[in-house]
DNA sequence: CATTGACAGACCGACCGTCGGTCTGCTAAA
DNA sequence: TTTAGCAGACCGACGGTCGGTCTGTCAATG
């Protein structure tokens, strides 16, 4: 008998590299970060990390699959919880999204510069991408019950979930850029709350929902944010 | 005195750098091709170049604008016509990028896997920001025409400029995938008329125009890239 | 007015450090 | 006895540097 390979331990160890991988990618960028930084923080060799990896590009792809499922967790509740209105739990899904960053700020702030930075670049495409594919199927479903109960009107849920997934992105970006503007000072708050009503507008639009019953970001996490 | 800059032919040699550049970023990728590709092409030196670059993310930085400023060319003259309904002036843009890409079917396609490869996420990922910046300032100014006008309906001009800059760069993107997918017979013809109907419709909502008055992309084109 | 020296622009290419990845080999579990 | 699970020496490619060369330009000099 050849020893066999053991499932559970090999996930751990491999978890290991993917936080530190992570670690690193948030602190120094993907394209910064060697290697070697990752074997020197687990007193790891090479032939370790290439055993449970095929090429650093691996450990991205198990970095970003990671974060885009902490993403989805977080849509977990309302979704699975039976007798919600799409409205309803469209809004939770906004909410906790917002509830995860602020209850985050910290953490949020200390990565911001390393995410934004150029050698970010491939793993905010990844990341965007995966989202943008689980978030499509979960919006999808929560159109069609809208449409189903007559709450929303869209012609087409599944075209439709894209293209609010698309928006929805749209804003998480443009809400990086305002606040690096607001830190730099070049912009007020004003001009913040004002685009993200446009956002809003857009949405209910969109959807069909009347003027002014939607809010992505309530004035609590603006003020939070960018006074 | 000693000898003196020409600005002339100082710009035309770094010129050819960035023809060089884009050529291969358009073909292997940025992060494939190596500073030594360039000079092969060019019988250069490695002193040549960095002579006039000061790395090889400023050659990227050169390609990019270049990039960008052809995009912008495009709109050019639907924006500097006088006497243009805002509609008229949208529509024409939305047409121009479409033909243009019409116009260049074969290199577009010759391009294609290079551009969406991981190798150039940053190529993509500064483009997007650039002429998100460029398209925004001149979608402004459209759309406070179309409201001065009657045209249209938005509340706030700018922040809306940022919206619909975002939908068209996800219609864009999204447009992209589609036709990968449509490649390898993922899909029909009929999702894709679907999918580009859907973001028509959320245009012309969040714009506040009649349905079914908005074409982001006409039949013939989708029969020419889709069929 | 012709000559020359000073100096910056425009390169050249050998060289260096780094970094992703490979390869050989050892050890222990099965 | 076979193979998972490592260890770490080693390799080659690549971005970038650096000392040096050649040439055009102009001011001072004789």
């Amino acid at each position: 008998m050849a020893r066999t390979l053991n499932p559970q331990s090999h996930a751990v160890k491999r978890d290991a590299f993917v936080d530190v991988g992570q670690r690193l990618i948030q602190t120094k960028g993907y394209e910064a970060f060697t290697v070697q930084d990752v074997l020197d923080e687990l007193d790891a060799s090479k032939g370790a990390f290439y055993h449970y990896f095929g090429s650093k590009a691996d450990l991205l792809e198990a970095v970003v699959e990671r974060m885009a499922d902490a993403v989805e967790i977080t849509w977990a509740d309302p979704m699975s919880r039976p007798g919600l209105s799409a409205r309803e739990r469209l809004e939770a899904v906004f909410a906790l999204t917002a509830q995860w960053k602020n209850a985050r700020r910290e953490l949020v702030l200390g990565v911001l510069d390393a995410w934004m930075s150029d050698h970010n670049a491939i793993v905010r495409d990844k990341l965007r991408a995966l989202v943008a594919s689980r978030m499509t199927t979960l919006l999808t479903a929560i159109l069609r019950q809208g449409v189903a109960d007559g709450d929303f009107s869209v012609t087409d849920p599944e075209a439709s979930a894209h293209v609010i997934v698309g928006l929805v992105q749209t804003v998480q970006e443009r809400a990086g850029e305002l606040f690096v503007a607001r830190q730099d000072g070049r912009i007020e708050k004003a001009e913040v709350s004002r685009t993200f009503e446009a956002f809003a507008e857009a949405f209910e639009r969109i959807v069909g929902l009347s003027p002014h019953t939607v809010r992505f970001v309530d004035p609590q996490t603006i003020d939070l944010w960018f006074s």
